[in-house]
DNA sequence: TTATACTTTCAAAAATTATTGAAAGTTAAT
DNA sequence: ATTAACTTTCAATAATTTTTGAAAGTATAA
């Protein structure tokens, strides 16, 4: 296969892999686009590279610099800035289970917490029925939480060979 | 909090979730009041409950059985059919990972490994720049793909208390 | 200060996704 | 074979999300 064609296929690839994890196709095909381009790009390049505005472009990229996967970088002499992506897979996995804890989780994780308190008949089962499966979910929820957390402080791709290495030995 | 508050912040919570993670919301939270019903309910029941169509609750719990999260029941004696989701949250967990492995995960990893093989010329900074970051996206993928399979042979929490011992000790 | 080169905003439009509801389909009892 | 009880389908509609593009904003240089 050709460098072009596989280019086009990786940003497609990423688009719909992002958009079925709930991010939007072009934030994560914008994303693509930069983790394969070796140089910093401008606003025009990402707009010509995957036929989008100027809009989408500017406010997509902001997105980005947002969760940490993307830095401005000025060039002397230029007016224009420059995009670019950090290529550390690590880092950038890291950089979004960050986000998606603080984002997403743990806005749940204190409703869950908050719904253990909840009154009534220990002989309803109903009450108890609730209670169980709001124990449990919070329970597994706190695990996932600290699994992340630990992800996020580990160096190296140390983490997933030491959970593998759980599961072999 | 009362109990018929506590239902309704779950359901909510629990749809809000899903719709972030590239999951129907509805369908997060016909999940969710089936997690918290300690009997198999009916469509009318849940029609009534989340105020949504009959066409709608049919689709939904029809892909709530294609995930393998709810099950049909019958009883006897009656025509209608009764609706229990497994309330096991572990085995909740590996169900959704297992099909997202398998339907959003699989797909790209093909992807992944056809673009390996990809030509072009050794000095070409972007020829380098997308086999390196293509490899390491690869081999990422494949140590999350390998992780999930694990956890989903795993039996009990045996699975994350494992984990996060790693990091403890 | 004015012009130029850019970036940002956001209301409107387009695209996508989800929902409705009534008609068609199915099944089982009489 | 007909009715009754229920489920399924799907074209139309509604809701939501994404994108556009032109106007407004900003910063630099002359």
């Amino acid at each position: 296969m050709e460098l072009a064609e596989a280019k086009l296929k990786f940003i497609e690839a990423w688009g719909k892999l992002g958009s079925e994890w709930g991010i939007n196709r072009t934030m994560a095909q914008v994303h693509a686009l930069l983790l394969i381009s070796p140089e910093a790009i401008t606003t025009e390049d990402i707009m010509e590279q995957l036929s989008i505005s100027r809009g989408n472009t500017n406010m997509t990229v902001r997105d980005l610099i947002g969760w940490g996967l993307v830095e401005k970088q000025h060039k002397a002499g230029e007016r224009k800035e420059y995009f670019f992506a950090d290529k550390d897979v690590w880092n950038i996995a890291r950089q979004v289970a960050k986000e998606r804890k603080k984002r997403e989780l743990e806005p749940v994780l204190k409703i869950l917490s908050e719904l253990t308190s909840v009154t009534g008949d220990d002989k309803d089962p109903e009450f108890k029925t609730f209670q169980k499966s709001i124990g449990d979910i919070n329970r597994l929820a706190k695990n996932i939480d600290k699994t992340m957390e630990a992800m996020m402080k580990a160096e190296e791709n140390w983490f997933l060979s030491s959970i593998l290495k759980v599961f072999k030995g």
